[in-house]
DNA sequence: TTGACTTATATGTCTAGACATATAATCGTA
DNA sequence: TACGATTATATGTCTAGACATATAAGTCAA
């Protein structure tokens, strides 16, 4: 995994002096803590005008690498926390990537009042109609994850009468809600009696639980509970830093 | 987007042109594939410099907002992947900072020459002698997670004659190998006898698990395992887009 | 219709300045 | 010694230009 390439081959100025630095944070030859020269020596070392080696310093700082004072000068940060970034794909696009063949079953679809239950899972205090979908993803025949959703109808009208008996939910809502955002929780759990039937997996055995709640603008979209048996599915982070 | 009520107390010309167009597009007014303006009508709109509109683009195509083509203009990027960023903290901060008391206990610690599994494990070939740690983080003296790590003291000596007894070796190693790179794999388990006894929880109860592996330019650093009673703890990962 | 060539244009990078602003360091005073 | 005022300076933002470059679109010939 090449984290800075050779310098010459570099296209731009302020790209290699920023891969430049980055270089030397990463392998600790600039430890944190440590003031990296000030933008006037990076001028006179580069040979070329500010506004050069602030662009490099500037995405550096952004991308929380560095950290710039006024008057003191520009810091390698200290990192933390670890921050990883985590990718959950759409479920198809994940199968899909793996060279596995996507399957698709819907279980069970209601069109019903938002009871007490519902309107506490999508966090409103009150909505008209929501949309409940079940339904089963599977990798070359064999069960990948089971899915319980609640869209609520008046941020989606139009999931009223989407047809999820072939496109899952999930990759409908993608590409008819654009923009949304979200928060994911990651937990485990057993499998009881249903969920075991429906992954194939023996009662008691151990299932990797997401809920992604999301949203737009203030405006609750859907809530999501996806189980994975947890000794089949891995979810993969990487991160710099800490 | 106000050009007329000029903002006074907003910071600085290049952040309100990035605040305006970001709320464009997390709202949907602009929509995946929408063209935003040229950054020369951009420039006739706030009536400032195109180094200034570029700059506010420039941090929106790098925050992958938007995508910019040559010659054809900039876009509302349709978000493929749901990219979240989760933060997981040392778990000593991370007690402390939900207002618990932190409790610490080294379980066991070896130092032994690498044997084919610790080789394995930490992915090197031939490595000299190792650390095995196994220790206990508890919230306010209920255990919160298990943890099981291999140090390679080829990479970080120091760790051969650190004590660990009363510095957990996360907090530890955060302190004295600074900028490492990591992957981290979540899944989930059902508590074994020993794994049951240390978290105090029920023989098959649910654990999510963490495996972090961790090097520095291209130099393993260490592996670990954490064990979370699934029931109680919360991995939560926030995102935009998608 | 297709392919090759040309042109127009939006972005990419860069310059050599400018003034603003936060703040570390210094100095002066109580 | 402690504290308040002053000064120096590194970063933050911005300008009005410049040339480079990729490429969409148009042009023309086979």
């Amino acid at each position: 995994m090449s984290l800075a390439t050779d310098a010459a081959d570099q296209p731009t100025l302020y790209k290699r002096i920023r891969a430049d630095i980055e270089k030397r944070i990463l392998t600790g030859e600039w430890p944190p803590g440590h003031r990296i020269p000030f933008e006037h020596e990076l001028v006179a070392r580069y040979g070329c005008s500010r506004m050069t080696v602030n662009k490099a310093l500037s995405e550096l700082a952004q991308a929380d690498l560095i950290e710039r004072r006024r008057r003191a000068g520009s810091f390698v940060r200290r990192p933390q926390h670890q921050s990883a970034v985590l990718t959950i794909a759409d479920i198809r696009a994940e199968i899909t990537a793996l060279g596995r063949s996507y399957g698709y079953e819907l279980i069970g679809r209601k069109l019903r009042a938002a009871t007490a239950a519902d309107r506490d899972r999508l966090g409103v205090k009150k909505a008209g109609k929501v949309v409940a979908i079940a339904c089963r993803h599977s990798a070359d025949k064999v069960p990948f994850a089971v899915e319980d959703r609640l869209i609520d109808l008046s941020s989606v009208p139009d999931a009223a009468t989407a047809d999820f008996s072939r496109e899952p939910p999930g990759s409908w809502l993608l590409h008819h809600v654009p923009w949304t955002e979200a928060e994911h929780t990651i937990s485990a759990i057993v499998a009881d009696d249903r969920t075991a039937e429906a992954l194939d997996i023996a009662v008691g055995a151990p299932c990797l639980v997401i809920d992604r709640y999301t949203w737009r603008s203030a405006r609750t979209i859907t809530a999501v509970r996806l189980l994975y048996p947890g000794d089949s599915h891995r979810l993969v982070a990487r991160f710099k830093g800490g």
